[in-house]
DNA sequence: ATTGAAACTCGCAGAGT
DNA sequence: ACTCTGCGAGTTTCAAT
């Protein structure tokens, strides 16, 4: 049984400053919440150490990276067992930030950075190319309302940026 | 215009290290480049100033915090023109963790965290509740083939957790 | 933009409650 | 699980290049 792992009160008001910003140093953490280092220093590590606290991450200003388009593409695939091929096909291609599988017929979304539409459609072609994919829909993304990932991107190291040839 | 402020190979770097761990050391990023900490202090400094770092952020595992269910919900709005509040209105409600405007009938895309099935349904239910708002379609999160953003939930805070009453 | 040194602050571990 | 203590390590500033 994958029980839910439940978290006290101030372990919520730690995650909450890391939130906000992740290289705040435990002193400060300490102090803000009126607790001693070393307290503090415990409990993070424990988190870690219990898979409460995945990673840190920085956010990152995506047109800085030359990375101006953001689109979601919807997919069908037919043999719909091959779910778990596919979602991996689909996470590997460069330019795909999150894949998630669905339910309903348009079974997965993923979303997608880069430099223009030629990149993307050089994207939309590599999820078209995927066996049990017979069909996409692409929508852009104009503005986002919300958003916590901020621009969490794969692709720093990748070299999807603007001036990339072939 | 809005010109693409292009970053250079050594900021690159920096980024793709604090990618992986955001709480790493200065000092440390200065070893596994080559560079002396004042250095690359100096270089963070410049990318957070100038925007190019948006912050800092923990990962967390969602179970953890009693947040299981993950949602995708389509919106259909009628007076298109109204995009802007809508967009903040929908932003606005708990657990509410993403929010895009996007080209298309379907013109917003929010993602949804929460503890359980009853929750969505509230959730759905104040979506449906704003005024320009005339048709919702929500697909449910089997599993994140490609998850970038961990589980930056903006509600850490919040309280949306198993527990709660009304 | 980078350096090296100086002053300050923090991380982290050990021992104790 | 928290506190106190202390040293090694990290941060941050600054004059100089």
């Amino acid at each position: 049984m994958k029980q839910a792992i439940q978290i006290d009160e101030k372990n919520r008001r730690i995650l909450t400053i890391l939130q906000e910003n992740a290289r705040v140093s435990n002193a400060e953490i300490a102090r803000q919440l009126g607790m001693t280092t070393s307290a503090v220093f415990e409990r993070i590590r424990k988190m870690e150490e219990r898979g409460i606290i995945r990673g840190y991450s920085v956010q990152v200003e995506p047109a800085a990276l030359g990375l101006p388009l953001s689109a979601f593409v919807s997919v069908k695939i037919n043999p719909h067992r091959l779910a778990p091929e596919v979602g991996r096909a689909i996470a590997e291609i460069e330019g795909v930030e999150e894949a998630y599988h669905l339910t309903g017929e348009e079974c997965f979304l993923a979303r997608i950075r880069c430099s223009d539409t030629d990149s993307l459609e050089r994207i939309l072609m590599q999820i078209n190319d995927i066996e049990p994919v017979y069909a996409t829909r692409t929508v852009i993304i104009l503005r986002s309302a919300k958003e916590i990932s901020g621009a969490l991107l794969s692709s720093v190291v990748g070299g999807l940026g603007a001036g990339e040839g072939a």
